[in-house]
DNA sequence: CCATCTTTGACTAATATTGACTTTTATTAT
DNA sequence: ATAATAAAAGTCAATATTAGTCAAAGATGG
């Protein structure tokens, strides 16, 4: 059902040598050609779905023998992992970056299923939904940076 | 009579694929070309059809391999507390009666305390500061009643 | 006739894809 | 060593590909 654009092909394949691996490097071109995109999609891709926000960080090299390295963040504990979200959301904060929170908040254990599910619901678009974007992403940075700091006495 | 309009006809044939399926993806002008109607038709049917009371919940991308989701879920009890709630907030509620509301799913079980303390910390009156009660009051009616709605169903 | 429901389409918004141009780094030639 | 060249990756804006919104027009039933 799902798969029908090459950027989520794309992310899967790295995704899942992550699953194995703690990091995976690349050939930008490679992974290009591999994919028959150009290469400036792969860079979309990162740029889409390995954020920090994600959970990922990602170093890269130019010039002869260049790669672009995608790494899990390896966070020392829930504290680090909150500091590094709130951080990594400042004072404004897209619906979907606000998603990618939420994953990582989820997969990291700093909350159930059911409070993941509260999380985007609150955070939704359209729930927030006034009229004025930038207002919106805003107070969903307000929303989501009130509910880390919390989390932090509960855990 | 009835399946005599074209909504109702795309309705059944939604309906009948989630008879078998937990959840169906369409893409909706593939749909729309179906049923040679105009895409944004699509969008009425799901409204008007295959709402959350209804006991559906849909996602949807755009761009490309963009798609729509609707997904049949399982109702819980205590929908009327529910619906007597998301009444009683209407489209504005104070930080004081989002406390009382809280309070109530809490009383009812449809909460955990870890829940409850996330909605407070959602809604309080801080973190939707933007130098607009009123709209503070909006904002804060809506997060309740988006959550509301995704209490009535388990994930 | 009136109220409600359905159908339509113009406009908007989000996401994906592409390619021209730039920047960085490594390698090779002088 | 320095300069020229090659080999990467980065940026950004244009275009393409979807879905969403909203209000007007049309149809239907009481």
């Amino acid at each position: 059902m799902q798969g029908k654009n090459l950027s989520d092909v794309i992310e899967a394949y790295l995704k899942k040598i992550l699953a194995n691996d703690e990091k995976v490097e690349i050939s930008r071109s490679d992974i290009a050609n591999l994919f028959d995109v150009v290469p400036s999609q792969i860079n979309y891709v990162i740029k889409t779905r390995f954020t920090i926000q994600n959970g990922y960080t990602v170093e890269s090299k130019r010039g002869g023998g260049g790669y672009i390295r995608i790494e899990k963040v390896k966070l020392l504990d829930n504290l680090d992992i909150l500091d590094t979200l709130i951080n990594a959301i400042g004072d404004s904060i897209s619906q979907r970056e606000g998603k990618a929170v939420i994953g990582t908040l989820l997969a990291n254990e700093l909350v159930t299923v059911n409070e993941a599910d509260l999380l985007s619901a609150a955070s939704d678009k359209q729930t927030l939904s006034i009229g004025n974007k930038e207002l919106e992403n805003e107070i969903r940075a307000k929303i989501m940076v009130s509910i880390l700091n919390h989390l932090r006495y509960k855990s």
